[in-house]
Parts: structure tokens; C-alpha cells; sequence
RNA sequence: GCCGGAGUGGCGGAAUGGUAGACGCGCACGACUCAAAAUCGUGUAUCGAAAGGUGUGAGAGUUCAAGUCUCUCCUCCGGCACCA
């Protein structure tokens, strides 16, 4: 049994909270400003389940906890509720999108209230609200105005289910990522937004932001950036009436390769526009071009299916710009239509695709980027003079004892595999055999492969008081028979067989050997796809593949181009439940933004919003509606007007993330008709400073990023990012390790833990159970722990003192609490504050303290705190109240704690006076029983005293 | 395949390079109770009778000292996926 009644006081204090507005966030900042933001919900129709408002109770104890600080801070909430979820919702339950919406979010609300959460509801917003899409749409006229907004008829990505086109965020695997029916290409009138304008600056900006590392990647992975060249291939033996240029155009990034090309590969859907250009190819090639496009459907639908590399040879030569050097040009279905400019310059040496491909059908490979390692140990140095040496690397294996031969020179304490220079006349082999016999005097040896191409390095060889370059090729060998010969010549090296675990980088000091390990257990045939030095390229040779790069672009009529994976954001869904487009056409089908003064333009109320699947949006069949008359104004702006000639209205509506993609400014200017925000109030209240929620990694992130900045070019935000502070939750599981759904029958409804434990337990339990980023399965069990802790600071009330034996606990957990909140370390809080409790049953404690206790607990038990600071005759609110100040001097305990390692390994503990020297630590190491029996009266090797800590004794 | 993140008791998890397992759950025993629940107390990594040994996915390395740093490998989760 609870010694208090949770469901009265909730109830009570919430109703006294929301009476006396005491979260009311001010218009305008008066302090220090902080505002914390959660991701807003959609409201569903199935309400809230516990794991939804981990991240509101979050952002609801950091903002209590920053008030308390001294802070002004804006903490709302609104909604998303735009979009085919509520639509879909809405059509299953034979209701009308807005009645459902309102309904779910009225639920919502009361489920969010129960937990106590100190939103000022007073700034509430809703994207399905005249007033606030009126800015959405007025967002999307300066776009436009600006060239970011245009139309496009390109096939894009339908799904048959939705029955509308998507994004390519929308698109999982190849599947709408919302009921999962595979997408489907499709040729459709669209609003398009350039989001790749604006490429650049979302990678660029990432580095200044407070974001979670993975987060911050996953973003500049979607964007895709690579920077290349484009070069231009003439082609000969292109048959027929083929009228296009007789060249091909291709992308690659690692120019510094272009010596190493050995044929061209074009897509099927390239080859398919020659022959629609009159290209004349040979039955063959014609109906294998056709089986690729056919895989091609295949493949796009499932993405997990890789095919087999194929190709054909098209009887077409392509000259290489770099050397006049004739190649074949093949149809390959490894490349792309989509991609670059659908054609690539073959380089099978130094690409991995290429190189399979090369293999299949037997075309050269020809080496031009040889790998160059510079010696870390023994760099080179500046003031000695450069030699450069080729030489072979023999390794060899004794396979009967799993041990590899090298030699250990006694002078340096250098370990290294058998080293020689290639005399004339003699192959790489015959050195390399030489050379054993020579230093170690073995002469059953058997060569079995060469360790591909050679590797350069460069390093201070100190025994010739000179730098080398070492072009060296790794040579490996078997030991077949033990003979050895007297060795011809002695330097000074031992000949040591070692183990393998021995034969690594860091005890060799053969910088090559990485490469050499590699290629001895992984690739016996393999593309260097790295960077190096470029060989084999004529005029190019020697140069690092960095310089060659941007030279060979310079000199060879390269055009430098970057691309990327991100592609424009299809804007428009034919759809109902969305916000509609601000633009008409006249007769001829061109296109007008609508006047600022006619917005917005209102989502007219229809009887059946069911998609028509043809591409057309519901709304195209409200005439009455679709068709205004007006007329256009001098700023090319369509004004409404009974006179004037008949205008149509675009029927496709906003896509869900349009709302989203602003919304957080207009929570501190929320009821602004004449702006979509204040200028002075934009300036005072943002950026978001701390913004908190999961998924989206890559959507909604990017589209309100790219937003930002626009509403930043155009003046009316003065910041270049919207979302300083990024924190991202892990969810939290149904107990059997699932997600909570209904299907499973596993959801744990927040109004039932709340009806049972109270708000508060609730809140301590979601911020203790797990790390905040950590996704985490809920307990019906474990909850219990955190409710006792609740119960148990109620009963502390009792046992009030006179005097106080907690101090130093006290302040080092406000020390502990306070930086563990700023750093949504709350689990760690939490754990923190229950040692304080535990300690405070034991020990006596004065009025104060528990005071303090209260305060620090208030933001995670808002009401529990709240209910005993009432009770103890405390006046006005705990939230009202100051974060305690704790005090340095209490953090320091008078006597520490020492640990006693004897040799490493801890022995015992004992006691001295704080900040004590080594020697009185040594002596008070010396007085204990565990130093007498492991050291007695030994002399110490070693003493290493750590102050206030440990003293570890080595002998 | 590539890029991230993570592997610690029966479970959730804690640990500025310095006593591994804090805190909580669970479990065991005890108290209270006619009894149970609730509550409180004690114990709880592992092997060992003990002394002591062993332990943070596996293996190496650096260090007086490694869960923590370096390398190799394994497993799980997330993202991207023939991007030239």
C-alpha cells in the first residue's frame, strides 16, 4: 500500500497548475532564452502507448530543470496532421479527415495532460489550420518566385496502393515505405522543390551542429556527394543513321585512372536512345540490350537482387582522350541509367566491378596506381638525400610448423622478411631465391604466387644513412626441406622462424607487409581500388593520385562536375488530405502563384476523397472549386474577382513533411496574421535549441534544414540552421522485445500506469530504465523500483532532523543531477538521486536537505515533489523554486579512500587524510597487513601514487 | 559489400586509463503476519571448504594499471547499397 493517494494528487495539482498558467511562456524573453522542442506527433487514432512520450517527459524535466536555472523557456506542442496516415485512418473509419483528426487530437491531449507535462497550450499549433498552412503555401510562392518550385513531367516513383507519387525518401528498398507494395515508375505532372541547390550547404553546415555523429553521416550519405570529372569519348565504327554526336560522355572520380582504361561501359538504357537515334547494331546486341532492360524492371523493383555481371561488345571503339588509345565500348547492365551520365570509362585494375567484369570476358587489365605507404617509424627525412631501389619481398612459410622466416638484425632490432635487389639478367624469382640462400642459407624452397603488383615505399634506411623509395613486389614462398647452405655473406642477422601472430605490422619493419598480409589470406587476384602513385600513365608518372587527378582533369579537357545521390523533392501527392497548392493556370496552361493576399487558399470540404489512382488528384473533380475567376496583376499574381476570366486551381496537394518543414517558428509567434514570424521574435526566441525525438533521421531533418536555409536567404530567418542541439531517443519495446502494436496485443496504454503508479512513477521509470538514446524493452516488474523510490522520498518527510550527516552526498548528487539532465544522461539522474534516499534512511538529515531533495526530484516527479513542498508549509510551487547551489567544499570527503595494488592488482583499501604526499600514502600503504605479506621488506621496484586514490606497489 | 552503433551478472544497466558489476529488477533467506500481499532487513559475478584464483564477445598489443586506448576477428542492431 502507497502511503499517498497518486490519483488524487495528479489530479488535483494538474488542475491547480493549469489555473494559474504558471507555465505560460513569455512573448519575449526577459533572461537567458532556451527553447526545447520535441518532434510533434501525428495523432493517431490509436492514442498514445508508453513509449511515445519518453521523449516529451524528457523535454518536459529539461525544461522544468532550466527554469529553475533562471531561464525563460518555450516549451509547446502541436501537431501533425497532415497527410495519408490521418486520410487512410479517415477512410477505414468512414469519417471525414478533419472530424478524425480533431477527435484524435482531443485524446492525445488528455493522454499528454495525465502525464503532467508543462506545455503552454496557449501556443498550440496545427498544420491542418487555415491559419497556419496559409504560411506553408505562402513558403512555397517565394520558392517558386525564386526558382526553387518547378514542374516536371520525369517519370517518378508512383506506388499503386497510395495511389500517389513519392519522394524518393519515401521509398524503401524499392518499396513505398508506407504499406510496402513495390513503386513503380511513372510519368506524372509533378511539383518538384530543388532541394539540390541547397546540396552544399546541408553537408557543409552538419560540422558546426550538436548532433549526434551518426545522425549527422546518415545525412551526408543520403545527400551523396562526389566530386568528379566528366571527359569526352569519340567513337568510331557507330553504324547506321545514328544522328546524336559521335562521342559519349562519361563520369568518373579517380581521373588519376584514366591511363588504366581498357574498355567503356555504357547502360542498356543509354544503348536502348542509340538505336532510337538511328544506330544500326547487329540482331544480337539489339535483343540483348532488350533482355537487359527487362532485368532492369526486375531489379528495380527488388534492390536486394544484385545480378550477375553480363555484357555484349557493340562492334564501337571509343578513343581514350588521355592516349588516343582505341578501347572496345561494351553494353553492360552493372551500369546505371541513372546514374552520372550513364556511361563509364572502364578501369578493372583499380575497380572492383570492373575488374569482374573484366575477368568474365577476358579484357586487359592494365595497372596504373601503385600503392605508396609512407613509413611512420622511420620517416623519411628532409636533409638526407633519396635513393630509389626495386626489390623483391620473399616470404616464406615452413607450412609444417606454421612459422615464417625473417631476419633480425642485431645492430637495429630490426625484424624483417628476406630483402633483394634483382641483378641483371635475372628474373624476380631467381632474385628472390638468391637472396634466400644468401642470408639464410635455405635452399628447399618452392615459389608459389606472386603478391600482385608492386607497393611503393618510403622510409630513412638508417644502417645507409639515406632515404629510400622502395619499389618492392612480394614474393611468396614454401619451405619444402630443411637443408641450409653456409650463408654467403654475414650481416649481422639471426635467422629466426616465428609465429604467425609474430609476422604482423608493428613487430615488421617492412611497412609493405599490410599489403602483403592481404593479399596472402584474402585476394589472390584483386583491384586496387586505393590511392597512390600513378605508374604507367606517361607524363603522369610518379605524381601522387591526389595531384594527377586534378592535373589530368586540367590537360585533358575534363569538366569538373559534382553530383550527387540526392535528387529534387517531389512535392505533390494526388491526394486530398493535404495543403493545396497556392497556384492557378489560365486556358494556355501557364502557371500563377496565387496573390499573398488570397491566402490561403482553403482546402474546400468534399464528399468523397477517395484517390482516383489515375494521377489526378480528388480535388480535380470539384468544379466548383478548381475553377476561379480572377485576374492576373501586374506582378504576375493571380487576384480572385467575379469579372474576371476563368482560372483553374492545381488539384495535387502538399506532400506530410510540408508542415513539419517549418513549423518550430511559428511556435513562438503563434498567432501572427500579418507574418509568418516576428522578426524581433524570430530573433529572440530561436534557433531550437534543443530538439528531441527519433526516426527521421534523413527526412524530415533534411527537408526543414533545406527550409531554413531558404527562409534564411529570403530574410526571414537570421540563422542558418534551425536545430542546434539534436537529441535522439531510443524507443521503447513491448516486454516481449517487440514493437507495441495493436497486432501483437502488447501495448501498454500510459492511462492504465498512470491509474496504477501515478504520473510520476511513470516519468521515473521511462528516464531510469534505460539510457535516453537506447531503445529498451518496458517491464511491468521493474517499474515497481521506481515507485518505491517515489513512496520512499514520502516517507523521508518523517524523519526530519536537527542535524545534518548527509551534506557531502547531498551536494555531490545536485552536482551529479544537474550536469546529468544537461546532458540527458537521466538514467544516471535518477540512480544518483536514489543513493542520496538510500543514504538519508540511514543517516539524519535536517529540513533543508529534504528541500533540496525536492527540488532536484521536482522536474522528473513534478507532482509527488509538488504535493510534500504544499504540505511542508512551503509557499507558491516547487517550480517556482531555484535549482539548489551545491557547494565545492562538501564534495571533498576529509578522509579518502586508498586503493593498494600490489604489482597491478588491487589488494585492499585504507585510509588517509585528503591530498596526503606519497610518502605519508606509502607509509599508510606500508602499516597494512596486505603490504606486509605480499612485500614485506622488499624494496619496492616501483611506486606509483595516484593522490586520493591508489597506490600501486611494483616489485 | 560499404558506413555507423553496440557486445559487461539471471535481467535493465553503472564505471575522468585507477577497487568492474553503482542504482534498480529478479531471486534466496530472515522479520512482521493465522496466512498471503505489501513493507523492512541480510545476501546475491564465478570457481574454491578456505587461502586464493578467474572474470566486461574472442585473440593479440601498449601501460605500473585496460570494460575504457591500438590492431585483428566474431556476433547483433541501424543506415546505404553495382553512385563509377
Amino acid at each position: 500500500m502507497k502511503s499517498y493517494d497518486h490519483e488524487k494528487i495528479d489530479k488535483e495539482l494538474e488542475k491547480k497548475w493549469q489555473e494559474s498558467g504558471i507555465y505560460k511562456t513569455k512573448e519575449f524573453p526577459e533572461s537567458k532564452k532556451v527553447y526545447i522542442l520535441d518532434m510533434f506527433p501525428y495523432p493517431s487514432g490509436e492514442g498514445l502507448h508508453v513509449g511515445h512520450p519518453k521523449g516529451y517527459i524528457a523535454t518536459d524535466i529539461y525544461s522544468r530543470f532550466k527554469r529553475m536555472n533562471g531561464f525563460d523557456v518555450l516549451h509547446p506542442m502541436g501537431w501533425d496532421a497532415f497527410g495519408l496516415p490521418a486520410e487512410q485512418f479517415a477512410l477505414k473509419n468512414k469519417v471525414h479527415p478533419r472530424a478524425a483528426v480533431e477527435k484524435n487530437i482531443a485524446n492525445f491531449k488528455s493522454q499528454l495532460a495525465n502525464i503532467g507535462l508543462d506545455y503552454d497550450w496557449s501556443r498550440e499549433i496545427n498544420t491542418t489550420d487555415p491559419e497556419f498552412y496559409k504560411w506553408t503555401q505562402w513558403i512555397f510562392t517565394k520558392m517558386y518566385e525564386k526558382g526553387l518550385a518547378y514542374e516536371s513531367n520525369e517519370p517518378i516513383n508512383w506506388c499503386p496502393t497510395c495511389k500517389t507519387g513519392l519522394a524518393n525518401e519515401d521509398v524503401e528498398n524499392g518499396e513505398c515505405e508506407r504499406c510496402h507494395t513495390p513503386v513503380e515508375k511513372k510519368p506524372i505532372r509533378q511539383w518538384v522543390l530543388k532541394i539540390t541547390d541547397y546540396a552544399d550547404r546541408l553537408i557543409k553546415d552538419l560540422d558546426e551542429l550538436n548532433w549526434p555523429e551518426g545522425i549527422k553521416l546518415a545525412q551526408k550519405n543520403w545527400i551523396g556527394k562526389s566530386e568528379g570529372a566528366e571527359f569526352t569519348f569519340n567513337l568510331t565504327g557507330i553504324s547506321g543513321q545514328h544522328h546524336g554526336e559521335h562521342n559519349v560522355k562519361i563520369f568518373t572520380t579517380r581521373s588519376d585512372t584514366i591511363f588504366g582504361v581498357t574498355y567503356v561501359a555504357i547502360s542498356p538504357l543509354l544503348a536502348n536512345s542509340w538505336l532510337n537515334m538511328g544506330w544500326k547494331a547487329n540482331a544480337d546486341v539489339k535483343s540483348f540490350i532488350d533482355e537487359l532492360l527487362e532485368e532492369r524492371k526486375i531489379t528495380e523493383k527488388d534492390y536486394s537482387i544484385i545480378p550477375e555481371k553480363k555484357g555484349i561488345f557493340t562492334n564501337i571503339y571509343a578513343q581514350n582522350p588521355a592516349n588516343g588509345e582505341k578501347v572496345p565500348v561494351w553494353i553492360a547492365n552493372y551500369v546505371l541509367g541513372g546514374v552520372g551520365t550513364g556511361a563509364i570509362m572502364a578501369v578493372p585494375a583499380h575497380d572492383e566491378r570492373d575488374f569482374e567484369f573484366a575477368k568474365k570476358y577476358n579484357l586487359p587489365i592494365k595497372e596504373v596506381i601503385r600503392p605508396y605507404v609512407i613509413d611512420t617509424v622511420n620517416s623519411p627525412r628532409d636533409d638526407k638525400k633519396t635513393v630509389t631501389r626495386t626489390n623483391v619481398h620473399a616470404i616464406v612459410y615452413d607450412p609444417k610448423n606454421k612459422k615464417y622466416l625473417i631476419l633480425r638484425n642485431q645492430k637495429h632490432g630490426w625484424d624483417t622478411v628476406v630483402i633483394g635487389g634483382i641483378e641483371e639478367g635475372e628474373d624476380l624469382i631467381e632474385a628472390a631465391k638468391r637472396e634466400i640462400k644468401e642470408e639464410t642459407g635455405y635452399i628447399d624452397i618452392e615459389f608459389k604466387r606472386k603478391l600482385g603488383d608492386p607497393v611503393q615505399a618510403g622510409y630513412f634506411a638508417a644502417h645507409k644513412d639515406e632515404n629510400r623509395i622502395s619499389i618492392s613486389t612480394g614474393l611468396y614462398f614454401e619451405l619444402i626441406g630443411d637443408t641450409q647452405v653456409p650463408i654467403a655473406e654475414d650481416e649481422g642477422n639471426e635467422i629466426l622462424w616465428i609465429d604467425e601472430k609474430d609476422f604482423v605490422p608493428g613487430k615488421m619493419i617492412n611497412s609493405e607487409l599490410p599489403f602483403w598480409l592481404e593479399r596472402l589470406k584474402f585476394k589472390q587476384d584483386f583491384a586496387y581500388t586505393g590511392t597512390g602513385i600513378v605508374v604507367n600513365s606517361n607524363q603522369y608518372d610518379g605524381m601522387e593520385s591526389g595531384d594527377a587527378k586534378e592535373k589530368i582533369v586540367n590537360d585533358l579537357g575534363g569538366v569538373k562536375v559534382k553530383k550527387y545521390k540526392l535528387e529534387d523533392w517531389v512535392f505533390a501527392r494526388q491526394r486530398y488530405w493535404g495543403e493545396p497548392f497556392p497556384v492557378v493556370r489560365d486556358e494556355e496552361d501557364k502557371v500563377y502563384m496565387v496573390d499573398d493576399s488570397e491566402l490561403p487558399v482553403i482546402l474546400p470540404e468534399v464528399e468523397s476523397y477517395e484517390p482516383t489512382g489515375n494521377g489526378e488528384s480528388p480535388l480535380a473533380d470539384i468544379k466548383e472549386w478548381v475553377e476561379v475567376k480572377g485576374f492576373i496583376t501586374e506582378e504576375g499574381k493571380f487576384k480572385s474577382s467575379p469579372e474576371g476570366k476563368i482560372f483553374k486551381r492545381e488539384t495535387n496537394t502538399m506532400p506530410q513533411w510540408a508542415g513539419s518543414s517549418w513549423y518550430y517558428l511559428r511556435f513562438a509567434d503563434p498567432h501572427n496574421t500579418n507574418t509568418l514570424i516576428d522578426k524581433s521574435i524570430e530573433k529572440a526566441w530561436l534557433p531550437v535549441d534543443v530538439y528531441v525525438g527519433g526516426d527521421h533521421a534523413t527526412r524530415h531533418l533534411i527537408y526543414a534544414r533545406f527550409w531554413h536555409k531558404f527562409l534564411y536567404d529570403i530574410g526571414v530567418v537570421s540563422t542558418i540552421e534551425p536545430f542546434s542541439r539534436l537529441e535522439f531517443l531510443g524507443f521503447i519495446l513491448a516486454e516481449d522485445g517487440r514493437k507495441m502494436s495493436k497486432r501483437w496485443g502488447n501495448v501498454i496504454n500510459p492511462d492504465d500506469v498512470v491509474k496504477e503508479y501515478g504520473a510520476d512513477t511513470l516519468r521515473v521509470y521511462e528516464m531510469f530504465m534505460a539510457p535516453f538514446d537506447q531503445t529498451a524493452s518496458w517491464s511491468t516488474t521493474s517499474i515497481k523500483g521506481s515507485d518505491k523510490f517515489l513512496d520512499r522520498v514520502f516517507a523521508l518527510k518523517g524523519k526530519i532532523a536537527g542535524e545534518s550527516e548527509v551534506q557531502s552526498m547531498l551536494h555531490k548528487t545536485i552536482k551529479k543531477v544537474g550536469e546529468d539532465i544537461e546532458s540527458f544522461k537521466f538514467n544516471t539522474a535518477v540512480s544518483q538521486m536514489m543513493i542520496l534516499v538510500n543514504e538519508m534512511e540511514k543517516a539524519s538529515f535536517t529540513k533543508e536537505d529534504y528541500i533540496s531533495l525536492l527540488k532536484i526530484l521536482a522536474p522528473f516527479a513534478p507532482h509527488i515533489t509538488e504535493y510534500i513542498w504544499g504540505e511542508m508549509g512551503e509557499s507558491a510551487s516547487v517550480h517556482k523554486s531555484n535549482w539548489p547551489k551545491y557547494d565545492e567544499k562538501f564534495l571533498m570527503e576529509e578522509i579518502v579512500t586508498i586503493t593498494l595494488q600490489i604489482g597491478g592488482k588491487m589488494r585492499g583499501t585504507y585510509e588517509i587524510p585528503r591530498d596526503s604526499d606519497e610518502k605519508t600514502a606509502l607509509e599508510g600503504a606500508q602499516k597494512h597487513e596486505i603490504y606486509q605479506k605480499y612485500v614485506g621488506d622488499k624494496i619496492p621496484e616501483k611506486v606509483i601514487y595516484v593522490q586520493n586514490r591508489l597506490i600501486n606497489i611494483v616489485i
